[in-house]
DNA sequence: ATAAAAATAAGAATCATTCTTGACTGTGAG
DNA sequence: CTCACAGTCAAGAATGATTCTTATTTTTAT
């Protein structure tokens, strides 16, 4: 075993806080998973595998743990329809895919030099907060 | 009363079917109130307004008649993160803006020329059947 | 008119998510 | 070091939109 007698934390190569967010055991393992697999899981697809990190981690702090990372900018949430919230650690102006072959979902960017909001017909004042694009389709093999 | 010897309908003005769907009283009601206020209803907001016109129908109903309006190709849905769903007869491209300010959603239209799938940087072979997009924000008064 | 098919009403069931409550952990003051 | 406080967490109950089930009613075809 290490030793314990710091009175730092038990591990330093990871940061104690994100964005003002306190990074305990359960927010990081939850941010990893993500950050890791890039899959956009559902909370509960979170919580199968964080579980083996955690064993005695609860739903409802998976979901707590997203808020939170959502909350403060880490995260973001993607929604298909009204299927359950999935999650996306990727912060840049992007929208999804669902490839309804293969059920995978992919991030998607825009070409080169396009913004989103030049294409688009607003009223004058308009100023936009939140984006969501999300698309569903297929693709050929 | 009026006559009752014809084998038609009760009432020539309305279609009796809209690209395959037959249009029920009640499929009619609810097409109706989504045409006539334009203000992407919720099924609830629907139920509440078609009861005027007829007092017996129920919120699964409504439901019902959203979803064969939907899979008809007649209406579409609109989400905005997991709210209930809001329903829309407009079928032309469009987002939707939700003014977080007035809580009011209004639909969103390219600029001329502009189609949304020239602007993303799509993998090659992708067949994109669907495309929802939503913003939120608000508009300087 | 009758039988078969489609649509409806009513309420129960489902499922993702949120809330509530009590226990736990880490931190700073003394 | 010890205490008290704030922030977290676990577990399960509660919520709320939507879907399902079943029996009834309406429409269509025979």
């Amino acid at each position: 075993m290490v030793s314990d007698h710091s009175h730092a934390s038990e591990n330093e190569d990871s940061p104690q806080e994100i964005n003002g967010l306190r990074m305990t055991r359960q927010r990081k393992e939850v941010y990893r998973c993500l950050m890791e697999n890039r899959v956009h899981p559902t909370a509960h697809d979170v919580f199968l595998e964080v579980k083996d990190k955690l064993p005695q981690i609860s739903l409802a702090t998976v979901y707590n743990c997203l808020e939170a990372l959502t909350q403060h900018g880490i995260i973001r949430q993607v929604h298909f329809d009204r299927e359950s919230c999935r999650y996306c650690p990727n912060l840049l102006d992007h929208g999804h895919f669902h490839d309804q072959s293969t059920g995978k979902i992919h991030d998607v960017t825009f070409k080169p030099g396009v913004k989103l909001e030049d294409v688009l017909d607003l009223p004058p004042g308009t100023v936009v907060s939140n984006i969501e694009l999300t698309l569903r389709g297929t693709i050929a093999g």
